[in-house]
DNA sequence: TATGAATGAGGTTTCATTCAT
DNA sequence: AATGAATGAAACCTCATTCAT
């Protein structure tokens, strides 16, 4: 039997996603987890801590830069670095989820929601630059996070993921031609 | 006295928006309405109905493009859509706010997101032609609509509302270029 | 059927006694009073609302002087007067059995114990007097009313209630000696 | 380090005596013993264990009565020994003040309090004959005893100790005069 | 001897909903 | 049409107690 204390948290994370915070019993997470109803909140004093502890097992979203990165094809760095995005937040997708839904109510959770999106704009950028586009990396980075993030809050409803790729075609071509027509600006 | 059921409705979508769906109690609704409780209940039989209501009170985006649109200037009419539609989006900030929330567990809220996101990047486009912007216009709809929807979505957090002019300058220029370059694909 | 709300009180005011406040559930009362768990909190929103709603209820002890008082015989009238008082504590006893018990965490309890204390030094001062008492009419008054109360909080154990005519008739003749043999004290 | 079922008994003590027995979790008597929680209950199995305890750990209260008597002057003997008796109570002040609340529900408790307040009236009565008072000394030291006891339950809460001056006076003339004029009664 | 993880019954309280008026 | 008293299911949480180590 795997460690009572994940499978609580396991089981929190799959019914908050599903349900939302607010609604999801105590006691449905305990049946979920097949532990006594008592130990959910041996370990977790109040409901709250349960998401507490969720935010806290996030993981780090940190893309594999070499193997994502096509020298000089802006273009086909992108396609690759979306996919992996993708793949990097669907691992985490329940989780996510939840983070969209209870950020408002709870602090650190809007924090941590914060931070993924500011990490994400940063792999872009770190990727545009070593693919070498030029020109406004950083606009065009904030974009891109924005469109990816979009997708994996609200368009989780979509019954299959909308591909990204006249987008991401679009944004290559303009950091490219960008770059070629003038110096980049500071 | 204005009517009670529209007293109803505002007090729910300011409680639901500020605290959730969940942790709203209907007892509050009619307190902050200054309605008996079984008023509530008279009119809207489940509490979700509320939302519902609240749904169909949405009002529909529409920009006023003639006062937006300024021909062959992209970037400045970019800017004039922008600002028009953070307006719209703030004037039902409340409302959107629940949505966001509640999109998961409530498919007629989640249908009503859609469309509205639909609607903004139609606007988008119709604002892109109209002041000249040729090329990619889809894609580029799709991004700025992505990063206006989430800045209204999550970004309500912020402080205060983040610039968008090196984006939308970012985006215009890419159009200009795109078009003078090469005939606008399919 | 009598009056749910009255029921309920009631029901608390033999529970909180016989057993203590705490170690008396709400679901107990409400079993008790022959009404659905819910009522008793609609009623009482918190449970310490029934013992705030069992103070106010609290008779003001008030003895019928006219009653009791044998003019110019004292004896005789402290022995009607702590049947008096008997029969008034008696009628509130197992309300008067739940103050001594929260006393001390609650502090509206805790005052209405000090002001019957009070009422009651008072009572038995204007006995004496109208009975022809004088001396040291104060300090009998309080040494009598501290016996008494202390028979009904303490001594309730008791199989039987202690007879207290020969602490009577000390006192009796010690206000009507001390009058006899020099005048009253300031 | 002190002995650490002595210090189990100390946190009880002052935890039973601030808050009442139910309203105290032994969880925060090992806390304010620091003690781990399972030596609580190896020392204590059942939580009124503690109770019996505490309840055998009561100081028999004894009056060094040659320090008290002033032969011959009962007022002044008086004095002293309500003095004496203050300070015997004041010692074990948390423990009173729980046996006041628990004695209802715990007959252990109950009887404890009852010899207690039959000790203190033998004393009295021991203090009185010492110091040549003649008369109703039962009932003197009945009612003295009853005010006594009842300054440290209810009392406890008034400000500041009530000075009894006046009642020990008057308690001392009576017993002193009835001597003077008659034979004591049986 | 000593520990603290584990248990589950039961506590207070909330609240959507019903219904008689 | 409008009201608010009444209901009871179910929520969160507490905590004495057990037990393996």
């Amino acid at each position: 039997m795997t460690d009572a204390r994940d499978r609580i948290l396991d089981a929190a994370e799959e019914l908050f996603a599903a349900k939302g915070f607010d609604a999801t019993p105590t006691s449905r997470i305990a049946a979920r987890a097949e532990v006594p109803k008592g130990l959910v909140h041996y370990y977790f004093a109040r409901k709250v801590d349960l998401l507490s502890a969720l935010v806290e097992r996030l993981p780090v979203e940190r893309v594999d830069r070499a193997a994502v990165v096509v020298a000089g094809d802006v273009e086909q760095s992108l396609c690759r670095l979306v996919a992996a995005l993708d793949d990097l937040l669907d691992s985490s997708a329940v989780l996510s989820h939840l983070l969209w839904r209870e950020a408002d109510t709870h602090p650190s959770v809007r924090d941590a929601l914060h931070e993924r999106f500011d990490r994400i704009v940063g792999e872009i950028r770190g990727v545009l630059l070593d693919a070498g586009a030029a020109g406004e990396v950083d606009s065009a980075a904030l974009l891109l996070a924005s469109a990816v993030s979009y997708r994996h809050s609200v368009d989780r409803h979509a019954p299959q993921r909308v591909d990204m790729a006249p987008e991401l075609r679009f944004l290559a071509r303009a950091l490219t031609r960008s770059a070629e027509s003038r110096p980049a600006p500071a």
